[in-house]
DNA sequence: TTTTGAGTTGTTCGA
DNA sequence: GTCGAACAACTCAAA
């Protein structure tokens, strides 16, 4: 009879250290395998030289390299869909039970059901655990037990429960690792053996120090300074623990960074109790907005040739290195919707190919608040100001010189819109949707 | 149940 | 140049 093992599925939570499913596995009692499955349902719809794939695959290596000098482990690295590689798993190695972290997407959602249908019939426990947030789900809701769907009071009633909850846990499996399956991996493919080539975006470090954490509430407004932690990709894969952040930022006096952390707390529970707001506005008159949808508008907004020099430079940040500054986020989206008058989802649909720090729930929350048509949104007269903006968050132009080079040479595009024009028809647009009497001649 | 106060990130207009 | 109000009424959360 083969030795019994449990399996440790890497999904979006690429580290060793504070590893909740990971900790539990290693408990377990039996040796670990830790796998990791390039699915191919979701590469697919990736271009070839998709940056977050690169970053994926060497964070994967590192693990490896890590597993491997320290505990004569590895992560197995395998290729197909969930179904297939478990399929493979079953038949042979003796596994008795699986364990990973809770992913609250749509697609994961459904993903994880299968999965757990699969291995039952085969009388395999799957185990998935909290890691991604703090609190999931319906941990942080209204006294009725109905989930928030305005910021602020989601805000408070965390911090409540936080302050309940006395200390973080940290899952610390140092102690167990030495329980690491050592043999049978698989073969380590190479990242064109899954179909893809090297992107040229690198990946920033994360800074969770003090000084960083403090001077973010200050300088975090500013795109032309460095001010942002670079969190965002980290948290995406997990490579650092949620918990490990909100540590480093409950020293801080200044509470703006631990809100960002629950902003992304606060989309996630969104996204799970309102998985259609991925297709469908929230606030459901905004899905009557006749949006015009023009192409050429829409490659030029893309490429960063608007004549708008704060809207091109963030777009070309994004183009060029698959981060834009949360600043610019908003008044490119603004622009995208209520200038343009081009639906939020195809704006949503770029960020989501192109931003290295991609999170559904996020990208789709913030993009209905651009828009005007999700929770605790902004109203739809909120029209951001493209030059107004630059005054008051790019008023050296740093910013704008760095990604637009050629600002204020001939070489410079003219403005594709009339600002006050623009506004005016954004207006009308989103007033005759929501069905706001124009005028005096209401009865 | 009803009432009341409040609500991430803005802009424009007119006094 | 500065400041408050309007934008348009609405929905949510909590007392």
């Amino acid at each position: 009879m083969q030795e019994s093992i449990s399996v440790f599925w890497f999904r979006r939570d690429l580290r060793l250290d504070d590893n909740r499913g990971l900790w539990e596995a290693l408990r377990s009692g039996n040796r670990v395998l830790p796998i990791f499955i390039f699915d191919t349902q979701i590469l697919q719809e990736l271009p070839k030289d998709d940056a977050r794939v690169t970053f994926l695959y060497d964070r994967l290596q590192a693990l490896r390299v890590a597993l491997q000098e320290g505990y004569e482990g590895s992560v197995a690295l395998y290729q197909g869909t969930p179904e297939e590689v478990f399929t493979r798993l079953l038949r042979e190695r003796n596994v008795k039970a699986v364990y990973a972290n809770a992913d609250y997407e749509p697609y994961a959602r459904q993903r994880d059901t299968q999965v757990r249908d699969q291995l039952k019939k085969a009388g395999v426990a799957f185990y998935t655990y909290k890691d991604h947030v703090v609190f999931e789900k319906s941990e942080v809701v209204k006294e009725d037990g109905a989930p928030y769907v305005v910021y602020t009071p989601y805000m408070r009633k965390w911090k409540e429960n936080f302050r309940k909850l006395g200390e973080l846990p940290n899952y610390d499996t140092r102690p167990y690792l030495a329980a690491v399956d050592t043999e049978n991996y698989p073969e380590n493919p190479d990242l064109s053996d899954l179909g893809f080539t090297r992107s040229g975006i690198q990946a920033p470090h994360f800074d969770l120090s003090a000084a960083r954490i403090e001077g973010y509430a200050k300088t975090r407004d500013i795109p032309g300074i460095d001010g942002t932690s670079r969190l965002g990709p980290h948290l995406r894969f997990g490579t650092v623990s949620v918990r490990k952040a909100l540590r480093a930022a409950l020293h801080a006096k200044n509470e703006t960074f631990w809100n960002e952390l629950i902003w992304r707390e606060f989309f996630t529970q969104i996204l799970w109790h309102y998985p259609h707001t991925v297709h469908q506005a929230f606030k459901k008159q905004y899905d009557n907005v006749r949006w015009r949808n023009n192409p050429e508008e829409f490659e030029k907004w893309k490429a960063g040739q608007t004549g708008f020099a704060l809207v091109d430079a963030g777009m070309r940040q994004l183009n060029q290195t698959g981060y834009m500054h949360n600043r610019v986020r908003m008044l490119t989206a603004s622009f995208l919707c209520k200038h343009l008058l081009i639906d939020w989802r195809l704006g949503e649909a770029y960020f989501a190919e192109k931003l290295l720090d991609f999170e559904l729930a996020s990208n789709v929350g913030n993009w209905q608040w651009a828009a005007g048509s999700g929770v605790d949104a902004a109203p739809y007269f909120r029209i951001f100001n493209p030059m107004a903006q630059v005054a008051k968050f790019d008023p050296d132009e740093s910013y704008i010189r760095q990604w637009v080079p050629e600002y204020g040479t001939d070489a410079y595009p003219l403005a594709m819109v009339d600002h006050k024009e623009a506004r005016e028809r954004c207006l009308e647009t989103y007033k005759a949707a929501l069905g706001v009497a124009t005028g005096s001649s209401l009865q």
